[in-house]
RNA sequence: GGGGGCGUAGUUCAGUUGGUUAGAACGCCGGCCUGUCACGCCGGAGGUCGCGGGUUCGAGUCCCGUCGCUCCCGCCA
């Protein structure tokens, strides 16, 4: 005997006539005390249960048994509804089951929070996260995930790509975010790391004559939990030989499109748009700039060069954006109050310094009557950094951003090293393997600070989707960026000898891509952050609610690690 | 490391300028009910107001500390 032969949310009149089994979740009751409704609930949706006692006694007392999310079973007919009796808000609202038999499969407390709750607090969640399981909402999102990545493994095979599995326990990535350490017994003092990205390993796929690498890999990464980070994380990751970049970035549209056509959304038109890296930081202050509007970061430094007003004249950058309504002085001084966490001196308002500013300024600044221009004076960076906040903060704020919009972009151009202010000499901006512009390489030890990189970056409504590059396969370049960082020969080796080695026993040129498959899901699904549509998912503490991880571990066992506490918890 | 928000029945929330016995809805328990569909009606149980301290005649409410959750900045090759 099976359990079931039909699927409650199935169900229709077409069926009518026909006798089946059902099993599932008792959604709703409604007992009258002779006649008993019951919703019985699975996956694919609800079908309404009729226990009569005129028809089956027995079925009747146990209704009368049933409470919330008891696990039923249910032999019965499927009958069409009396018109007058159709629930049309149900798809299987023509028809009802009327139940000869009625068997409790398992019993269920009262639950810790309903399921038809929309504002339960997420650690309590998180916590039963079995029942929070059972609603729509994470039904559907964790049903998007198989979805979308069906569709992206259906790319990935056509266009001939190899799923090779690479290690988690690696060797840990000097610099880039934190480790997270695995300890070895039978090597006591040393450690592994679990892999930030398959890096390295897919590079060294290609020199083994792989061709086209692809994976659903996981990632750890030891830094704090946000809205779209956690600990671990899962990403597209691929990599092909003998390409250029529009062969990659092909590839990765094609799997963005495809997965929108699975999931039944509408996809954004192809080729994505390029933006540069130079000209998103000027217009939007920002490398992942929420194209969804516009409200562009305008440029003054020019025109306040020989200003009267001494912030200005005396900034070596000053720029603003221009909002389409006015503030109030507590308003206006409340955005100063946020631009000042972020970083900035001040929040200049045009209405407010304009005695201090000549014609000229005025004029160029032209700003409409019931607009604002809010300018930030200061380095560059800052500047940039504050007005890309602000224009996001802003849009949010005021309703300028159309929810309906899918704006796609690619972030290309990006210098290949910036100055590191921990260290105080050259670092990469994206990784060390990332090749310099053709042409370029000459100039990678003599003019590091203009050097391009052939990175790109994947954004989607502001959101980092993530990025690849054309790497680097001559080892002497390799060698070059490596000088750049301040890495000796010795320090090359040490960490990278097997790089070097691959890369001068014949590298093919080759170029990848890395895209974090639960930020993308979690757009795909309109949803706020990624743990809603992770199943298990831990909370910005770290920890996990449901299982009570992470757990302290006894002196013994860290003894056989080589691991000694330096304070043991109280 | 820094800044903001939140913490009151099982859940979601309300709780006035500090003032009697802290409320509502849903859920839960009991009773009635043969066409409901988030069934309805009647009754009931359920609270250390996160925790600790302080101010006060009196604290859910004010102050200090602490813990938890959350968002953001830093950080995230």
């Amino acid at each position: 005997m099976s359990w079931r032969d039909a699927m409650c949310g199935e169900l229709r009149s077409g069926d009518a006539g026909r006798r089946v089994t059902v099993a599932g979740w008792a959604d709703a009751r409604r007992d009258h005390g002779g006649l008993v409704f019951v919703d019985l609930r699975d996956h694919t949706g609800k079908i309404q249960l009729v226990i009569n006692p005129e028809h089956s006694a027995s079925a009747a007392a146990v209704a009368h048994e049933t409470r919330n999310e008891f696990v039923l079973q249910a032999i019965g007919d499927v009958v069409a509804r009396a018109p007058e009796l159709v629930n049309p808000n149900l798809p299987t609202g023509e028809i009802e089951l009327q139940v000869d038999e009625l068997r409790i499969l398992s019993r269920s407390t009262p639950l810790p929070f309903q399921l038809d709750e929309e504002n339960v607090d997420e650690t309590l969640r998180l916590r039963y996260r079995w029942l929070d399981m059972r609603t729509e909402r994470m039904q559907r999102n964790l049903r998007l995930n198989h979805t979308a990545i069906s569709a992206i493994r259906n790319v990935m095979d056509e266009r001939g790509f190899v799923d090779v599995w690479t290690p988690s326990m690696t060797r840990g990535t000097p610099e880039g975010a934190r480790d997270f350490l695995t300890p070895v017994r039978l090597q006591p003092g040393k450690f592994y790391a679990l892999a930030q990205s398959p890096q390295l390993f897919k590079q060294l796929c290609m020199v083994g004559g792989i061709d086209r690498y692809y994976q659903i890999a996981t990632c750890w990464r030891d830094e704090d939990l946000r809205a779209d980070r956690q600990f671990e994380f899962r990403q597209l990751d691929l990599e092909m030989a003998f390409v250029e970049r529009e062969d990659v970035l092909d590839v990765m549209e094609a799997c963005v499109v495809g997965s929108f056509e699975a999931a039944g959304v509408e996809p954004p038109q192809r080729p994505f748009e390029h933006l540069s890296y130079a000209d998103a930081m000027l217009r939007y202050g920002s490398d992942k700039p929420d194209l969804r509007f516009e409200m562009e970061i305008q440029d003054a430094t020019e025109v306040t060069r020989d200003s009267e007003f001494g912030v200005f004249k005396n900034a070596p950058c000053v720029r603003y954006i221009v909002v389409p309504r006015t503030f109030s002085r507590s308003e206006q001084g409340r955005l100063e109050e946020i631009a000042k966490e972020w970083g900035a001196k001040g929040l200049a308002n045009l209405s407010q310094i304009s005695k201090f500013l000549s014609e000229r300024e005025l004029h160029a600044f032209g700003v409409e009557e019931d607009s604002t221009a809010l300018f930030v004076a200061d380095e560059e960076p800052v500047v940039a950094r504050v007005l890309g906040l602000l224009r996001l903060h802003l849009a949010q704020e005021l309703g300028l951003i159309d929810p309906a919009l899918d704006v796609f972009h690619w972030i290309t151009d990006f210098p290949l090293f910036e100055h590191s202010e921990e260290f105080g000499g050259w670092t990469f901006m994206h990784h060390p393997f990332t090749a310099a512009v053709t042409g370029e390489e000459e100039r990678i030890e003599a003019d590091p600070e203009h050097v391009l990189g052939q990175h790109y970056d994947l954004i989607w409504n502001g959101w980092e989707l993530g990025s690849g590059s054309i790497r680097i396969h001559a080892a002497h370049v390799q060698q070059a960026v490596f000088r750049v960082m301040g890495m000796g020969e010795e320090e090359q080796r040490d960490k990278f000898g097997f790089l070097l080695d691959a890369l001068q026993m014949g590298a093919p040129p080759h170029g990848g891509f890395a895209m974090g498959i639960d930020r993308f899901i979690a757009l795909l699904a309109r949803e706020p952050d990624i743990r809603q549509v992770t199943a298990f998912p831990k909370i910005a503490s770290g920890a996990d609610p449901l299982t009570g991880a992470p757990t302290p571990y006894p002196n013994e066992a860290l003894r056989e690690l080589g691991i000694k506490l330096l304070d043991s918890p109280a």
